[in-house]
DNA sequence: CGAAATTTTGATCACGTTCAACTTCAGTGG
DNA sequence: CCACTGAAGTTGAACGTGATCAAAATTTCG
């Protein structure tokens, strides 16, 4: 296996075989260094060419005619970027870098006739899109259904979930790159309103902040307030 | 090209000969007829079978411990059923039928195998799974940053779109067994303030309802209070 | 026709947004 | 090294929105 978190996540969705790996591993061959906060796809385009994330943080959002933005979902290490992208006419959303990234490139289509000729990487990708499809689902619950509070402590444990997945997390820290600012375009919440979320949850001694890490001091009781799903872990 | 709307779906998304349609035709054969407001898919578990919606409607939803619930989706003709609950270990929502609901089951380990075989199959199920994918985003950028007025328009719209690709839109009318409570569900809204939009709307000279059918008087205007992306369409 | 589900309406009030000001912090150039 | 700048975090006050609860009207269906 090779160390890369992409196929440390594809590892435990399906099962590859190590000629699958080093197919997916030559496909991808193209490096591509991101400067933070630099538009990666823009809304409305179509890409020739898809991504992997070997590091750095992202998101995808979108732009309403309000001005307001949504984020839709947090890009992490291991994520492929532009699918949707390639896949439609039109990308339905715009992915920005948080941080410094650095991405791996691969044709779209000399991606689709890997799947072809190795039904098993297309088999794979399925899974990764059912994945990403219930993170969204789960933002969606928490966005029209639970109250803020519970919302910024759910966001909280998925985010770290997704981070332990590829490997990011060390004890009860959790270490992001991810502003208040969106936090609240994630969570369908004013900017100031996360804030006293956080304080409550500081006051509640759930979790503490010093420099840029969160520590996760009573996890038991925060996944109680997030009203965690026990089917999700 | 056999007249079902799941095919229907499948050929404006990808490229499927006719022997991979006929494939898929043999793979979904057992017949399941399921009554009114039944639940099909209880969240938590898993399944083994995965089903093709021929008739009727249903909804994707989550339960969450306030008892509150959140619709994530809206289950029409020619939509696949079961697919995450088959892949992952435990299912991440639940699925239930609003109206008599007629259904094509078939084993998921004849799914995958087929997928093997015939790997055009895989890919056109990627395809679906990230087509699936931007209709819960664009629910997600709905209930985080719309007003409550745009989200009962957009989702109007959405709903009709995603009807209209399936064959089920005749005229300006509108036609759909949603009750004001599942609309609130999914929109993150509380009943009533669903029906004051509506009436807002009819004042507005937008829509009229007669029966359970809607009908759209004004689409330019509701698409334009919507905010609708001219991307999607 | 009767029972149940759905829609409609109203009154009240808590919650979370908005807007604005201020603080703190990080990075940069003088 | 410190002053300067812009970004991010923090706090407060006021307001408006949409939830909540309850009841009535209407429709649907057995």
């Amino acid at each position: 296996m090779i160390a890369n978190p992409f196929f440390r996540r594809l590892d435990r969705l399906s099962r590859l075989s190590n000629a699958d790996i080093s197919a997916l591993d030559n496909l991808f061959d193209e490096e591509r260094e991101i400067t933070k906060k630099k538009d990666i796809v823009p809304a409305g385009y179509k890409l020739t060419k898809v991504y992997l994330v070997e590091h750095g943080f992202g998101i995808r959002y979108k732009l309403l005619p309000s001005g307001k933005r949504q984020v839709l979902n947090v890009i992490l290490p291991g994520y492929i970027i532009g699918l949707s992208a390639a896949i439609f006419s039109r990308s339905p959303w715009s992915v920005m870098s948080l941080t410094v990234m650095s991405l791996k490139a691969a044709p779209f289509d000399r991606f689709i006739e890997t799947c072809y000729a190795r039904p098993a990487i297309a088999i794979a990708m399925m899974s990764l899109s059912e994945q990403k499809h219930a993170y969204v689902s789960e933002r969606l619950a928490d966005i029209g259904r639970r109250t803020p509070i519970e919302r910024v402590a759910h966001f909280i444990i998925e985010i770290r979930e997704r981070l332990r997945a590829v490997g990011y997390v060390v004890g009860n820290d959790l270490e992001t790159p991810l502003s208040q600012e969106v936090i609240a375009d994630c969570l369908g919440l004013s900017m100031p309103h996360v804030n006293r979320m956080l304080r409550k949850l500081k006051e509640m001694r759930l979790i503490t902040t010093r420099d840029q890490v969160m520590t996760l001091t009573n996890q038991t009781e925060l996944g109680l307030l997030a009203g965690c799903d026990p089917t999700m872990s």
